[in-house]
RNA sequence: CGGGGUGUGGCGCAGUCUGGCUAGCGCGCGUGCUUUGGGAGCACGAAGUCGCGGGUUCAAAUCCCGCCACCCCGACCA
């Protein structure tokens, strides 16, 4: 069977390879679709309990709200429609008849769910809302790429409703600091996150928070965002409650969402050239056992083994016995290297004799004896060290490429030559960082809260400014 | 939307320029035997309206006209 791309070589290539080839997803009919596969979904599912549990102790419920959504209620709110007017896929007919007034598949569900929220919230005592759900939705985007952009993805969104700007910005916050948190808890992948610039905030939004990870060709991907709406979907809805003064006033809310996206941000941040390398948190076998059979063993034994060494592991992690008969052993373990289990044990007649077993990390290759009463308890602690030295790898590679530039002249050279965060003094004024974009195809990625005061713009050379990271981004 | 490319058994391709015999090759798939410590070998076998529609011709995967779809690179986006 043909190797993957190396990544050095076509890194576009290199990651449509483990997708496909570890059978994670594989193009659908309809293009810019994807059917997410056994494995791919798995992934997914991980990333959503561990999500879900995160949203629920943090006092969230979840809802659900349909898939289409009246035309009209996307207009309500202007900036939100100009965001998304060209991406919307609208249902107009039922058999041959039109409808009275088309559906749009939603894109996002702001309008619908403060068009609900209106009938809901009349009182202080109704708020906050603090409701999630998971979802899909449709956005016919330009350039579709399996996980990082297709045109109708899975993600959760949270919407919800408070008395108070404060506590509007808090929850927005604190929903950052949840994204922040998994994705290197979990995804062992480091971020920087903070406030977008107005020209990357979300349509309709006060203010827009993210996450940005760093891929491995140097490249920024927007992993996660959490929105403070401020009172604009309220007051495009009408939706007003009374204080404890007997006041009216117009919902203060939030949206925040990730997406399957970040299945293609795991595959970026730690891959290699044998495949997909998953970090034990999210993978969703953590042990697989390869028999070694031979003609002339005991395979029985060899066999029974196997099971007994899964009976063990089965309590603490997920393990699964690859018996199959039909393929090599060679054959089983580059096809659990390419599709990023944790920990491989072989276990055969020379294994059986020694009373051992023998222990292989994904991330390191390296092959470990390991005596067999011993196998569990090792192997939960080299899981444990690999979650740690996975997330390690990563923050070293990405603190590597955050680099900083002075002079506008060394931005440009850093950008194109080198990649990675580039972290360069700006004034805040819309046009440099539009200029800079034209120029560069880099953006800035976010504004970190820590960012260090600079005298002049790398652009236009006023101050005061402030250093902040741009890149280019998928 | 601009640029490039591709559509031929499940997958990857050759064949198209220069029309012609039974449309080939590799992988995969099925059966059997031998194998199995880094993608096994042999034997036999199944599987193709050549993207779609029209046209030219004695004859079209191949030439002509039209259409469709998908992929890759850019601008937009999670």
């Amino acid at each position: 069977m043909a190797k993957i791309a190396k990544r050095s070589e076509d890194y576009s290539q290199w990651y449509l390879d483990i997708v496909m080839r570890a059978e994670m997803a594989d193009y659908a009919p309809v293009r810019g679709c994807m059917v997410i596969r056994p494995w791919g979904y798995a992934i997914w599912e991980r990333m959503q309990r561990a999500l879900d549990d995160m949203f629920k102790a943090t006092g969230h419920q979840n809802v659900y709200f349909p898939l289409l959504i009246p035309q009209s209620f996307l207009e309500k709110e202007a900036e939100h429609i100009e965001g998304f007017a060209l991406e919307c896929v609208t249902v107009t007919r039922v058999g041959k008849e039109p409808l009275e007034e088309p559906l749009v598949l939603r894109p996002t569900s702001e309008t619908i769910v403060w068009a609900m929220y209106k009938k809901w919230i009349q009182s202080w005592r109704d708020l906050p809302l603090l409701y999630n759900q998971w979802a899909n939705v449709v956005r016919w985007e330009m350039r579709p790429r399996l996980f990082l952009r297709t045109t109708e993805f899975l993600w959760q969104e949270g919407h919800t409703a408070h008395a108070t700007a404060e506590e509007a910005i808090e929850e927005a916050e604190r929903i950052l600091e949840v994204y922040r948190t998994f994705a290197q808890e979990w995804m062992a992948m480091p971020v920087l996150s903070g406030r977008k610039t107005d020209a990357e905030r979300f349509a309709g939004a006060e203010t827009t928070y993210a996450i940005e990870g760093l891929m491995q060709d140097g490249k920024a991907l927007q992993a996660g965002t959490s929105h403070y709406l401020g009172q604009n979907f309220a007051k495009a809805f009408d939706v007003q409650f009374q204080n404890r003064d007997g006041d009216l006033q117009y919902v203060y809310a939030t949206s925040w969402g990730v997406s399957t996206r970040l299945v293609g941000a795991l595959v970026m941040s730690h891959s290699d050239d044998d495949g997909l390398v998953l970090p034990p948190k999210l993978a969703p076998i953590h042990v697989v056992i390869v028999p070694i059979l031979k003609a002339e063993a005991d395979n029985a034994a060899i066999l029974a083994a196997a099971h007994r060494a899964a009976e063990s592991f089965a309590e603490a992690v997920e393990v699964k016995v690859d018996d199959r008969d039909n393929v090599s052993p060679g054959w089983k373990f580059n096809e659990w290297e390419l599709k990023g289990v944790p920990v491989r044990i072989e276990i055969g007649p020379k294994d059986l004799a020694k009373g051992q077993v023998v222990v292989v990390r994904r991330d390191t290759g390296r092959k470990t004896p390991i005596a067999q009463e011993e196998a569990t308890a090792r192997v939960q602690a080299i899981l444990e060290e690999m979650q740690g030295s996975l997330f390690a790898k990563a923050k070293e590679r990405l603190d590597a490429n955050c680099r900083n530039a002075d002079s506008y002249d060394q931005f440009k050279h850093t950008i194109e030559e080198v990649g990675g965060f580039v972290f360069a003094p700006w004034c805040g004024r819309p046009e440099c960082e539009a200029q800079v974009s034209d120029e560069t195809k880099a953006t800035i990625r976010c504004l970190p809260d820590e960012a260090e005061a600079c005298p002049a713009c790398m652009v236009c050379g006023n101050g005061p400014a402030r250093r902040v990271p741009f890149a280019r981004a998928y």
